[in-house]
DNA sequence: CGGCAAATTGAGGAATGTCAAACTGTGTGG
DNA sequence: CCACACAGTTTGACATTCCTCAATTTGCCG
């Protein structure tokens, strides 16, 4: 999941879709905690998230860490360059993940239609990275993490008690290094967004989101 | 281009590779100044750079812009997403361009080895993504900078005279929008720079570089 | 109940943005 | 050929955002 950028030209894209399950797609599960690979593992597999959530992450020597991206229920992580994987990623949430051979994506003999979704999903990636280096280079605190909220609210919002609420199964640290901040701004601007009564915040992890079309508002900015 | 980040595991890729000339692939030149396509055009061409620079940009209503990457000798920019270009591109430099149908890229039947090729070509650009996301998340306005001359340094310098140098035929603003800066800050990092003897500003497009270890350990930061 | 890690809050500071002025180089028209 | 205009760049002064460091607070697990 990247944050992109509501705009005329482009219905948010479904993330790539999810082809019905088929007798020669396996699926595995993974329990929370565990990891699928590591930076420079070589890519032996591609992962489609089915349940649960994942966390990419790219270290620094002296620690910074960025947070690439989360991977939630339709997106494929593991795409190789060289061959290599170029991230960690683990598991957020207990995931069913269905599982593909990198020469599924790379080799076009054997399973064509298979081929050519992963190919779109790699392409589908792209364009959403490119939105989200937009978000990351030019938008204020408060414009990320609405942004950031209003993606979520978007995919995985649930309706509960009536109250449209967001579950966010990842720690303020890791949205800090997915959007480029820290863990106190992150608090702090979650804080400011409850006193205008735009969110409430139940819990750690629950989000209530009280008025939508603000968030949306404040995710777009206007400066 | 974009900004990536040198690290143990990986030796920087080189751009994707440029396969020998051959008789089926066409050139073609454009003029600096003018437009490849815009965003929300369909996309009929993918373009290998063979010389000159292109400029991938990405515009909010509100004015705020990303240069999404630009576009050196090797880089293949169009890649398609729902069939559409995600971004604007225009020609900075005179540029003589290879073209290849979408169809090469998105169907493996008539030409299996470019097809290959162009898919490898987008997978790298995920991962080459994935480093600048770092740049842009985590890196301070100095480290940016450092970061994109070193790119520049070693991918496109010059031996002049003796001198290592690296010419910039993007404006002030192009790279500020390209890293997340302002220009005033861009032209106040190259001052500090200039002053700290690491490197020499020429006229306003032509950076030498005095001390590329310098630059590199700037690049890496030591925060 | 106590201890611990994560989150929040606060105070202060550093980095970067904003706005405005001065400078530079380049092209144009007299 | 010179003078001027203009756009891009640089510099300066100041404002703002966000970060840093430290102190609480909260929630969770033994």
């Amino acid at each position: 999941m990247y944050v992109t950028i509501p705009t005329e030209h482009f219905e948010t894209l479904p993330p790539a879709a999810l082809p019905a399950r088929r007798p020669g797609t396996p699926e595995t599960t993974r329990n929370a905690g565990s990891y699928l690979f590591f930076e420079g593992d070589e890519v032996k597999w591609l992962y489609q998230v089915v349940s649960g959530v994942l966390r990419l992450t790219r270290l620094l020597e002296d620690g910074r860490r960025q947070v690439i991206a989360f991977g939630y229920p339709g997106d494929i992580v593991g795409f190789p360059s060289g061959g290599l994987h170029h991230t960690d990623c683990d598991v957020l949430v207990d995931a069913r993940l269905r599982v593909f051979r990198r020469s599924a994506l790379e080799s076009c003999v054997g399973n064509p239609e298979l081929h050519r979704q992963l190919l779109q999903a790699a392409l589908g990636e792209i364009s959403a990275m490119q939105d989200h280096f937009m978000m990351l280079g030019r938008k204020s605190a408060a414009e990320k993490l609405a942004s950031f909220l209003h993606v979520l609210f978007e995919r995985v919002g649930e309706e509960t008690d009536g109250k449209r609420q967001i579950v966010l199964p990842m720690s303020r640290s890791d949205i800090a290094d997915f959007l480029g901040l820290t863990t106190e701004t992150v608090s702090r601007t979650l804080t400011q967004m409850r006193k205008s009564r735009i969110i409430d915040v139940e819990d750690i992890y629950r989000v209530v989101v009280l008025r939508p079309d603000a968030l949306l508002k404040l995710s777009v900015g206007n400066r």
